[in-house]
DNA sequence: ACGATACTCCACAGATTATTGGAGGATCGC
DNA sequence: GCGATCCTCCAATAATCTGTGGAGTATCGT
């Protein structure tokens, strides 16, 4: 092969990678990977949850389809969009975690949304001990939408916003163990705050769906009729 | 917290997390990388060896600078680029499977780039066993400069394009086993065509250096006055 | 067949990014 | 201190990307 067309071959190579790069070059489609890590989503879905125009919305999940990086399945006249695989959302959680590791931004950014972050945390491993003894109630707090598509077995299901009306839902003297999207998700944090401003015992789950799916963990589904 | 003031800061946030996706966003930014998976490098030697510009090569390093991927040191006149960790090494190597996995352009890319990829192939578990009974001389085809910043104990180093003239160095009747930069890297398929071309049985190794780098296994290095 | 719904495609304006030559800094050997 | 070397910063153009309204397409219920 002559000098030249390798380095051809070679450029047209890493701009090929470079695409996948490009899908994750823009914070709106970060979020929409967030939320795509979820479960599977409409784009009507995905534009309000992001807070994006439906038109952009759908160019954005173009690019990320161009990139390999979500599928679509068409139900009537919806088509939800989803992960096209365990990688990507593999691929998506390094990347947070080596921006938060190498980018001062990233952490100053990362409390200023968050808030107090100094609540109490459980690990996974600890969370299967403490629900066989009965000693925890296990809340998820995301959109119902998302519970659906998949949360934690034995989870119950009251989004943020609804949570100070339905707070008598929970157990009143047993530890809540709350959880959502990942680590990086506000929800859980203000779901403790708000369960401890009424005096309840409430714990972080150190994991959100997405750490926990990473880590093969069982889900259960009640969707896709 | 008001909620426009947290939609605000969750924006921020993924801004944040894209000003890395954007580092990762152009082909030749993702070849100065791979080639800084290698050991650290100057930027002249950078511009060189991925065909870019002096100034396009600093620009481009100052992005990854800004993104945290790279750090630097002064030597002399000289400033030397390296990755700014391990991870860094990782989230590139994830970023090229998951293209790879899930974009259709990135094999037919890879394999107009590499040409024949139908060699003999060992793995680094198996190389192992074979030094050690001295079965095997292991053949470092990149240039000095990457062999010197780190190569694999035992190697010796015969630039590609410098193989054809010494040839003669290698023992006439043991196997080599080649190796290069990394997965999508030509130097090792060409070394094996060439050396087999010239009746030698020489294998190529499964790992580069960017894979043995992050299997943690055992570099030597040379340099570093 | 018709309207309604959910989404995609197109076209355009505004914002970012890439590349390059030339000027400007930092450091070395002398 | 002076020139040489290596690199960064600046300015300007070209190319690319983002967000948006409006038109077009697919599917459903009737």
């Amino acid at each position: 092969m002559a000098a030249t067309t390798q380095a051809l071959a070679k450029t047209e190579l890493y701009e090929a990678f470079a695409a996948s790069g490009k899908a994750l070059a823009s914070g709106k489609r970060l979020e929409l990977l967030d939320l795509l890590a979820q479960g599977e989503r409409t784009v009507d879905g995905l534009a309000k949850a992001a807070g994006l125009n439906l038109t952009t919305a759908s160019a954005h999940l173009q690019t990320l389809k161009q990139a390999g990086f979500v599928a679509t399945r068409r139900d009537g006249v919806r088509i939800f969009y989803r992960l096209a695989g365990d990688d990507v959302a593999q691929l998506f959680a390094l990347l947070r975690k080596v921006a938060e590791r190498h980018q001062a931004a990233v952490p100053v950014a990362r409390d200023a949304y968050l808030g107090d972050t100094d609540t109490a945390e459980l690990r996974h491993n600890e969370l299967q001990a403490r629900i066989e003894i009965g000693d925890v109630v296990v809340l998820d707090v995301r959109p119902v939408e998302e519970y659906l598509a998949g949360h934690i077995p034995g989870a119950i299901s009251i989004p943020v916003d609804e949570l100070a009306d339905r707070i008598n839902e929970l157990p009143e003297h047993t530890d809540t163990v709350v959880y959502c999207r990942g680590e990086y998700c506000v929800l859980a944090y203000d779901a403790v705050r708000l369960l401890t401003e009424h005096g309840r015992r409430a714990i972080r789950l150190n994991d959100g769906m997405l750490e926990w799916r990473l880590a093969d963990l069982p889900v259960d589904a009640c969707d896709r009729p």
